[in-house]
DNA sequence: GTTTAGTTCGCACGGTCGTGCTATTTAATC
DNA sequence: GATTAAATAGCACGACCGTGCGAACTAAAC
């Protein structure tokens, strides 16, 4: 299958339409990730692209479509700049690590003017009902539900402790990333992202060796980089 | 001090107004904390209370008003339900967990129907500038540094191991509490707030006793005292 | 019981919102 | 180059926004 569009129906596109779509989904994206979603607006949007409301409306022919394609925009754009790198490492330990370290990256570069945009969206819609929240659930849950597969096959693969909880240490993971993004938008300084970092390490340095108590190997490989 | 309205001048308040003025600002915290400080409307705050446009814009005289005084009067709400009590324990690591444990109780009891208000509100403000971002700049300062601060004085008292470092272990457990509250209402489900309790849990435990991995290689594992 | 001043309402304003409808322009196809 | 359909502009609409103003009401102070 290759031409799927018999339910959606969509027209036909001429170049500079197309143009113009991207341009308005791009304008969207960095206003919705600084401001939310719902001050998203047709005439705002319109303004600052310097064309008509009318110009921008007939584009999405309703506020819902152009949010809805507003969030898969972003999405794709996650899917390239945390997705694609963070899979592209070896199965196991390394690709988990790959996949936060693609996250925090993403983040410092700031990727979105108004950091993580799915940070921002699942603070806006967790306590509301619709389309957007469960939309948001089902992403929650497939991210949290992949760091703990990579948690689960690093087990497996002898990287990581047996006794490691996967979904207790996947919440933890994402718990850094998340507020590592907050607090480096709100006090507008990337390096915050480190703690995050840090905060990284740590914990899968823990599950390398097991928790505490009993006599741990050797002390973990010493890193005596000059870190920053 | 006792009567301070120097420079703002506020007129004396009638019984009847002073009640009606308590209950817009009531369905205000409510309204915001689900959909946000800024889709607090005064129409829509009017037509839920049954009373005229006029009659909710005549208690505050600005929208910007409505929303500064809708942040304090949660600001209220969140000391009496998580500041109280939380520093209410004795000094030390008693107090640290205390405070830990009142924010997500409050979280779990839902004191706000959209969750915590103020991590809605860093989510909504942290890359938008003025008044609320600056505020909210603030509130954020002072709560790390609250946190590490107990962290700091159970060290002292020989309580968490001296090689803790403290804002980085503030940061975790912030990070654990904030994903608590996220993921719990998006998934409508309080026992993701257990989650973030063991999260908090682990993490004080960890500093009990001296990490295993990471940089801190000071051993100094000399207290053991049985954590619960 | 009169006076005073805080409440509350009704009304109006200019602005923005989302959304239709009708031109007009213009890229793509024949 | 004529045809066709997409792209964009212009205009109008009803709704809601924040805000001002004056009138009516009423609690509190005298």
């Amino acid at each position: 299958m290759q031409d799927q569009e018999l339910d959606t129906e969509e027209p036909r596109r001429r170049s500079d339409g197309e143009q113009t779509h991207a341009a308005i989904l791009d304008a969207a994206i960095r206003l919705a990730s600084i401001e939310g979603l719902n001050s998203l607006t047709i005439g705002r949007l319109a303004r600052e692209l310097g064309i008509s409301k009318s110009g921008v409306f007939a584009h999405f022919r309703s506020k819902e479509r152009l949010q809805e394609e507003t969030v898969d925009a972003a999405g794709e754009i996650f899917e390239r700049e945390v997705l694609t790198p963070g899979l592209s490492a070896p199965e196991g330990l390394a690709q988990l690590e790959a996949l936060c370290e693609a996250y925090l990256s993403y983040v410092e570069r700031r990727v979105f003017p108004g950091g993580c945009f799915f940070a921002h969206l699942l603070a806006e819609f967790d306590a509301q009902s619709g389309p957007v929240h469960d939309q948001m659930e089902s992403n929650q849950r497939g991210w949290l539900g992949m760091v703990a597969g990579m948690i689960e096959t690093a087990i497996e693969r002898g990287e990581l402790d047996p006794a490691t909880d996967p979904l207790q240490l996947a919440f933890e993971l994402h718990a850094a990333m998340e507020l590592a993004n907050y607090l480096s938008m709100l006090h507008r300084d990337p390096s915050v992202v480190d703690r995050g970092r840090r905060a990284i390490r740590d914990a899968l340095a823990r599950a390398t060796q097991g928790p505490r108590g009993s006599r741990s190997t050797s002390p973990s490989p010493g890193n005596p980089q000059s870190g920053g």
